[in-house]
DNA sequence: TTCAATACCATGCGCCGGTATGTATTATGC
DNA sequence: GCATAATACATACCGGCGCATGGTATTGAA
């Protein structure tokens, strides 16, 4: 069964209707996006987890609402690939953990982001769009 | 570990090589697009397994090279899905399946094509691309 | 005092694309 | 004449990854 979720593009919208996510989305679209969303708002300055999901729904337009269940597991991965590195940091005796780019996770982003613009001059081009391949 | 393929792009080179793969394409990105691939092609005529690649392959501009492991079970799931109709001819002596679009289908091909326009626009406003979300 | 928001983490499910393999016919190359 | 490639279908298994779920803990608002 495929899952939907409907977006609700307001902020006002009282918090007990589920503000924000994915705009008739099929979610399935976002594998193997969600390393290279992360890993381009962390790009732009250290960050923690929670932050990057509000980023990430800012600069998305509200379109991606990113789970922890996504996005610690993916954290973690890049870290564990050395694209990411991390520090501990106290504030408001709340604990947050700070990720940030590293030399090698800069060159992947950059590549990750030209192989995106590939994929996507791809798809536009076999479903007929504008900005297909030449 | 990540997986990449090459792209050679030229329909000259000797078959020995592997031509036109993915142009190092991280391959999670097709995750969920290749049934919208696959509707796209074939809304413009039936068509079968075989010739469908070789569709996708063109108008991708040599990015996507579908395998028949991703293909047929993805043509299996659209017609179990009642997206796709199927028939037998003979041509040849070679039994070909042709597929085509039901009128349902043709219905939820719209809604995703435009479900991945959002997709599309919500990654460039995270990567900081132009066509992003206004 | 109860709930929402903030802040982290681990586990398990399920979807789906890729690899590998199998079958069969026709066309090509040596 | 025989091997290989191309055509054409299919399935079994593997692995990656997004998500649901559930857990811990602090702060602040209702």
């Amino acid at each position: 069964m495929r899952r939907y979720v409907l977006c609700i593009e307001a902020q006002s919208i009282v918090s007990s209707v589920e503000p924000f996510r994915l705009v008739l989305m099929q979610s399935s679209f976002l594998n193997g996006t969600v390393e290279l969303l992360l890993m381009a708002v962390i790009a732009d300055g250290p960050n923690y987890g929670y932050e990057i999901t509000q980023a990430v729904l800012a600069r998305s337009g509200g379109r991606f609402d990113l789970k922890e269940g996504s996005l610690y597991p993916a954290l973690h991965r890049l870290e564990r690939e050395k694209l990411l590195e991390s520090y501990w940091t106290e504030h408001d005796g709340r604990r947050r953990k700070y990720y940030k780019v590293t030399a090698v996770g800069r060159k992947t982003l950059a590549a990750r982001r030209s192989e995106w613009q590939t994929f996507a001059e791809g798809v536009k081009g076999v479903l007929g769009l504008e900005g297909g391949p030449a």
